[in-house]
DNA sequence: TTGTATGCGTTATCAA
DNA sequence: TTGATAACGCATACAA
């Protein structure tokens, strides 16, 4: 069983296709009548127009794709929410690829997107990618790119992200406020803006309220498990017997191994050491103790950085210049038993 | 700048377009000679064939729809890895939607997949969701759909999913085992198979060890918010006195909404009460206690269906015939300090 | 108000 | 081995 066409309904009802279209897209010259029996007709059959081939005529898919890191990621699969809930308001479709944290894949999904002839892309980026003419090469050809949450500063287009260093550096004034005075830091790979900001923001906040900065509190998680980087780092960290009081993670999952290793070792936290994570997860409001973090809001990132994007994609089938944004969305300190 | 099309290639070569396509396509009545040259001028011009074209001319779209109820949920977003993984490696895209647990969407949502002429459809069924018009329509119309998790006997199409009793029989059993006698059950809502057939392990379980069944014991949890469900109702538990002491919960976040309140409450676990979850997340090797769970395989879960799925897909194009099939995948019990 | 002609970019058929 | 022609389903410019 065919779907239905317009060629049937106009056969039926012994006029064009031409006119068959006009009427379904309730354009004013087509008599009242004709209307109302295509329109009938069209209920009747259970007619669904092919967007297939609208979208070859009007050179538009009404889709959008998405590349991120990983998707079994509370944060990402909030950003996932908030993107599919404003595209699919705004009446487009989201396909969703990940890369996986590797550069490589990153290259090769954006050539997926381009040969499905995606309106636009959201991107956010892979731990490993440094130089951008890969986004570049996309920008050039007229389609619109949203970087959000990992961004890169030298792509020329629309980005959405949070102030990390601020975020980092209120978090470790909180700690230092709170009466900690040798305040580890937790940092994630060298590459990603983020974790590069959210180090400055730590340091910063050290120096600001005079208490000296030392390389040999920052320790490396960069082996994409955070959990366990956490983990294992903690206890290197007690075999250092460096007389830290508070540790800053760079992330809720590398803060969560981190009390593992406490709690296992007996260390009580905040008492002995006080920790503190960064993108407040849900589970870090049911570990115990529970985790002080940065609320850093995913859904709303995904649903900005798509009214982004589709608002340029409209401008540019309008042939409206546009400035390209950048949103920085604010984040706030949610403070509970680890700190 | 215009994306390049097997016309600017044939132009360029002095062929024709169809003697473009072919060499492309790498067919055998195409001289070496053309083909090189074209394969050669392709590369040299970045030609990325439109797939929207070949779309609306091989009436296919390599595009799998998937309807999932939420996606910020460490299962389905499992799920959605193991969907995607599965049709990248199979050159499919996927759009995903959700039904937010509501039927009207998730009829919406199959409405749009339609509209947007996907080759298949993954669905895990929304809470609401009892009839299942909606989806023998689309089967109806030679539109393969995989239900996957939420399934419903009904419908007749292949499906993934888990033996939910045996595994709610098996939990129950081992907490019997090791010697609890009055154990309640935090059940879901009245009508998701899956709510049902782990309600009907615990009942079996509790028969089959000679243990009397007592309705009052078992808790509906059926707000759509289970972490908080599970929270009120172990209040209302520890208000009704009634010395259970275990509990079979339909969910891991129940479970920790349960281990929540009697942690607040002096409870302590698994001395006075044990806590058994189901689908094993990763917050619950971290709570403490730490949970034990029912582990359920959601990667392969969607690596699975999106197998089935795509095969019945190429059946379907070389009318082959095949038989639905009805997978049920292994699950496994993890036992950790909650029992 | 209606319809004809054309094209979107590709693939398939069939004749040359 | 090649290419002219048609078709996929729809939308638009323009003529009637």
């Amino acid at each position: 069983m065919k779907p239905i066409t317009l060629k049937d309904i106009a056969l039926e009802l012994n006029i064009s296709v031409t006119t068959a279209s006009k009427a379904l897209q309730g354009r004013s010259d087509v008599s009242n009548a004709t209307r109302e029996a295509v329109i009938k007709l069209a209920e009747k059959l259970n007619y669904v127009p092919n967007s297939v081939a609208v979208n070859l005529r009007t050179r538009q898919t009404k889709t959008i794709g998405v590349i991120i890191p990983t998707i079994v990621h509370q944060f990402f699969s909030k950003v996932i929410d908030g993107i599919i809930e404003e595209a699919e308001k705004q009446g487009y479709f989201v396909i969703t690829l990940q890369s996986n944290e590797n550069f490589e894949f990153e290259k090769k999904q954006l050539q997926l997107l381009m040969q499905k002839r995606v309106d636009g892309i959201l991107i956010s980026l892979s731990n490993q990618t440094q130089q951008c003419k890969h986004l570049n090469e996309i920008l050039q050809k007229n389609i619109p790119i949203v970087i959000f949450d990992k961004i890169n500063k030298l792509v020329n287009c629309s980005k959405v992200s949070i102030d990390d260093q601020m975020a980092a550096y209120n978090s470790v004034s909180y700690l230092i406020k709170k009466g900690y005075k040798r305040i580890a830091h937790f940092r994630g790979s060298l590459m990603p803006q983020n974790s590069i900001d959210r180090f400055l923001g730590y340091k910063k906040a050290l120096i600001d309220h005079g208490i000296e900065f030392d390389s040999s509190l920052v320790y490396l998680c960069d082996n994409n498990d955070d959990f366990n980087d956490g983990y294992i780092n903690a206890q290197k960290l007690l075999k250092d017997q460096n007389n830290v009081d508070a540790i800053f993670a760079i992330t809720d999952l590398i803060a969560v191994g981190i009390l593992k290793c406490f709690n296992e070792n007996g260390v009580k936290i905040p008492e002995d050491i006080a920790v503190f994570g960064f993108s407040d997860w849900f589970m870090s409001s049911v570990v115990t103790p529970t985790l002080s973090s940065v609320v850093q809001p995913g859904f709303e990132m995904g649903r900005k950085s798509t009214e982004i994007l589709i608002e340029e994609i409209k401008n540019l089938n309008t042939n409206t210049p546009y400035a390209f944004q950048n949103i920085v969305l604010p984040t706030s300190l949610v403070i509970r038993e680890s700190t």
